[in-house]
DNA sequence: CGTTTTGTTCAGTATAAATTGAACAATTCG
DNA sequence: CGAATTGTTCAATTTATACTGAACAAAACG
């Protein structure tokens, strides 16, 4: 494969994770920005190689390079010899995300019980209603603490084998 | 509590429900109607019914229940004597949502083997990056899929017990 | 049948969000 | 120091999405 056509196919990943990223409702730009710092070369790119490679405004770049780095997807880093700091890719950045699906969970577990609240001794079905949703989220939020417990010792275990 | 402060809370229950909706990207009405099926009495809901709970318009209603029929989790019922058709919560629908996790992550998962195809054989690190990120959506539907399994498990000893 | 209720669709509007260019502040370099 | 580069912020624009009212189609009723 030439190099513009590798180009065209690293851009056209790096475009179908800012669709993906959009319906997820989420920043198409942020989408793109990281789906290209899983390809590009080197993996350090400056805010104005972002910005050439992926035709987005600087402005935009500055918005999502901190939105990522919020996420804990991305990290800034300085590189010798270069005035601008470069982004790459945040080692466990995933795991992050996982902690923030962890994070939902709680949320819609304490909204649930706002609810039992509200509704204290009033109306049987109501109530079953309502508990039978805390017990799917208590359930969940303690099934993905545990989920992400194994992706930390399947991560050891890769790193031990020298894979990671 | 009175009836019209109970009215007034369960309706901001639902309200909040919308609002968390938004958040996680979805139509915020949705989240209302959602929200506003686990607390309202009958647990059944008329069209009819829905827009005088939650203010909004029946065109709203009627694309949002859709939307949360697609999604498994509301179900249309015929009731004997009523012309309208009613809305109520659909029994498991709550792992529906969890099936179109599992979804999410085959998803993110075609896409990243679709980045190390467009790779081949080039460049060593970024096959690295790629191939990082592949491990862990192929890990993340495994686990999911374990988790849904975990759920279903608990639901029958929930049944069993006679709490479900 | 004709009338009423119900549900969907659609054009238009309102609302929210992303993206941009330009202005600004901060830093780096010679 | 002065010039150039870099990064952020902000107002304005574009774009996407949700929501509404009205028109329509379908079904239920007398």
């Amino acid at each position: 494969m030439s190099q513009p056509d590798l180009f065209e196919a690293l851009s056209g990943y790096a475009e179908s994770w800012g669709l993906l990223f959009a319906r997820w409702g989420l920043p198409r730009t942020a989408g793109r920005i990281w789906g290209w710092l899983y390809v590009c070369e080197p993996p350090e790119q400056s805010a104005q190689e972002l910005v050439e490679a992926l035709h987005v405004s600087k402005a935009s770049v500055s918005t999502n390079t901190r939105l990522l780095e919020s996420m804990g997807l991305v990290e800034r880093v300085g590189l010798r010899g270069a005035r601008a700091s470069h982004y790459r890719l945040k080692p466990g950045g995933l795991e992050g995300m996982l902690r923030q699906r962890i994070a939902g969970a709680v949320e819609a577990r304490a909204l649930t019980e706002q609810g039992l609240d509200a509704l204290e001794s009033e109306g049987e079905g109501r109530t079953k209603r309502l508990e039978e949703k805390l017990d799917f989220y208590r359930f969940m939020e303690h099934e993905l603490e545990e989920l992400l417990r194994h992706w930390q010792e399947h991560r050891a275990q890769r790193k031990r084998e020298g894979r990671g």
